[in-house]
DNA sequence: TTGTAGGCGTTATCAT
DNA sequence: ATGATAACGCCTACAA
């Protein structure tokens, strides 16, 4: 690395003051066309352009949006490739952010080193989305005095009395609920939750237990939960309710409701491979609406959720934060969507790329709200 | 947002001078236990921890290391789900880095504007990890002069001087084709490659040929491409092939080699539709081994990438070229794995969760080299 | 072990 | 339209 040149050198060989070189740089006007053509042409022979860092320090504004998420990977290969819904987080945050002029600075809080992760990254952020479980919520109230903060779950966001982004569990998945005992007619439904600290995993529960209810069922008090929203987490998760319900003398249940896609394709995988067939034997149904929910045979129902519309959203309230400064907090909560293929016992088209429902589509929408 | 304190009060607070609560925040050492004590203490009632920007000015370290990628994405459904592969490299970029103790800033260069975006990213990073096709080689240098930079591209790497990390396109295609053509007796192969300007896309293409060549069959001399990566590319491809074979009086290929999974997919719906079985009608074979081609049936058989692995190597590299400085070019080759499964036409359990090849297992492997 | 003081590379304020 | 010149918040010799 030859001597990086600096503003100074520049405004020499241009044969103005350095304030003149940052007007030119920057947005701002303020300067001649002679001038502003002489410090570029200075600034491409000396190789130069600002820098970023310095440039944060002089204007409070760094052109950096944070995103903090769990770190749910493990050295398992099925449990590695399981945070799709992170990943499309990740992709919808950095473009509401480059929308904005910013870039996303990532990492992902491993355990108890959380804090101090997320502090190095506050510190060099204008502001931060936190995916939900990537902090507790008393890190996450210190960090919010610091800089603006959007946690991702309106449940949490609520609590920490921060900014929230977050989508209508709820009324999706009531709605799936709903399709399963009023068309199909199913009376004995299984919830295969997620992580029991994962507040989706918690509200898409009390959904099912209300939905449940709603049919005149009997609903259980508890999801046949285990630790991840994971391929490997489903199938382990649907394995044991299975054994459970053999060594009660039971059958399995008509249908198994699960918290996630992932988890939804594990259960298929278990299913399959104790030659219970689906849907006619146990209907399965996901959450998320992923690409895979497309292609995994039988074609998963589910509940589509706008994954990278989270992300987006997310920076969006952060930006306008940034700008506002004082206002109450604000809340967004993303519309769910039921979306019916094969995996619920409906029947239709089964050409490759049929996508979503027919006649029982159920569309659940949610403004943003203060 | 209460008016922020700095280092200053803390250090009046705890009685000591600012170098002292410096060293007491940086990893240093250099103080009492007690001091230690105050300092932070002080620090904590302040509600204070140090901006990493001015640490950043003043050391010279931020602690970031940038991601470049290029923008795939579209508003067409299909295509936007698509760029699994940068999803995975940032995976892996950012638990490598992490793991260094730095976060990653990742930003997608969208068409013109790339030049531009690129700089304010470089101008806040220590290093920069560029994503073949993110931007153009001249660009490459221009940031290349002011701070590290690997790009995910061999060939690419050697082009412009630059530190690079790739994967053993060549020997992984040639082993799937030895595969097809010995194996299977397959004469008749066809190669759906991605965008043209995709530096793996041409390596494959040329390792198909290579391969049919070996085989004393007749090579194509261009690829069947399309613009992306993508199953829609896929699909394309695969329809306007089948389209210009049947306007030629000619047959469907025996085998179609495609430039990813996702393309792969595409393949097998348009197959599918037009009635024509996989594998027995026509083989289909990917490239990457994402989750998707276990999930899909007939399963994928392709050729296994260390994808998140290709992320973290990156990373390690501009680390070590950070601490390093001098030294020359340095490029690291990540071995590929052909994957048998059913798409090619082998036989075996289809279990679920059946994993990888069987007898026929290839392994190219190819370490790092100067 | 601790303090002093001079940067780090820009931006922003106040003049001119 | 342009120039001085303080910040910006911290690190790091250099001294003590």
């Amino acid at each position: 690395m030859p001597e990086r040149s600096t503003i100074y050198e520049v405004a020499r060989q241009s044969g103005v003051s350095t304030a003149t070189v940052s007007r030119v740089m920057g947005n701002g006007t303020g300067f001649s066309e002679a001038t502003r053509t002489r410090v570029l042409a200075a600034a491409a022979e000396l190789d130069w352009f600002p820098s970023g860092t310095a440039r944060g320090l002089a204007s409070r504004r760094n052109g950096i949006i944070g995103l903090l998420f769990p770190d749910l990977g493990s050295s398992d290969d099925l449990e590695v490739e399981s945070p799709l819904y992170v990943d499309q987080v990740i992709r919808g945050a950095e473009s509401a952010a480059t929308a904005d002029g910013d870039a996303v600075l990532i990492a992902a809080t491993r355990g108890a080193s959380g804090r101090a992760l997320a502090l190095a990254v506050a510190s060099k952020c204008d502001g931060l989305v936190v995916v939900a479980r990537a902090l507790n919520e008393s890190d996450l109230a210190t960090l919010a005095q610091r800089v603006p903060v959007v946690v991702l779950s309106d449940q949490v966001g609520r609590r920490t009395n921060v900014d929230a982004v977050g989508v209508d569990n709820r009324s999706g998945l009531r709605g799936l609920v709903a399709h399963l005992t009023s068309v199909h007619g199913y009376t004995d439904l299984a919830f295969v939750g997620g992580p029991a600290d994962s507040p989706d995993s918690i509200e898409r529960f009390a959904a099912f237990r209300q939905g449940v209810a709603a049919a005149g069922l009997h609903a259980p008090r508890a999801p046949d939960a285990d630790g991840g929203f994971t391929e490997g987490g489903g199938a382990r998760a649907v394995a044991d309710l299975l054994d459970r319900r053999s060594d009660q003398g039971r059958t399995p249940p008509r249908a198994i409701v699960c918290g996630n896609d992932e988890m939804a394709v594990g259960a298929l995988g278990v299913l399959s491979s104790q030659h219970l067939h689906v849907p006619g034997d146990v209907a399965v149904t996901g959450f998320d609406d992923l690409a895979i929910a497309r292609h995994v045979r039988p074609s998963l129902t589910t509940v589509a959720q706008p994954i990278r519309e989270i992300g987006a959203e997310a920076v969006r309230a952060v930006v306008a934060r940034l700008a506002d400064g004082a206002a109450q907090r604000r809340s967004v909560v993303l519309p769910t969507r039921v979306v019916l293929r094969s995996s619920c016992g409906c029947t239709h088209g089964h050409g490759h790329r049929e996508t979503a429902a027919g006649d029982e589509q159920q569309t659940s929408r949610a403004g943003s709200r203060a």
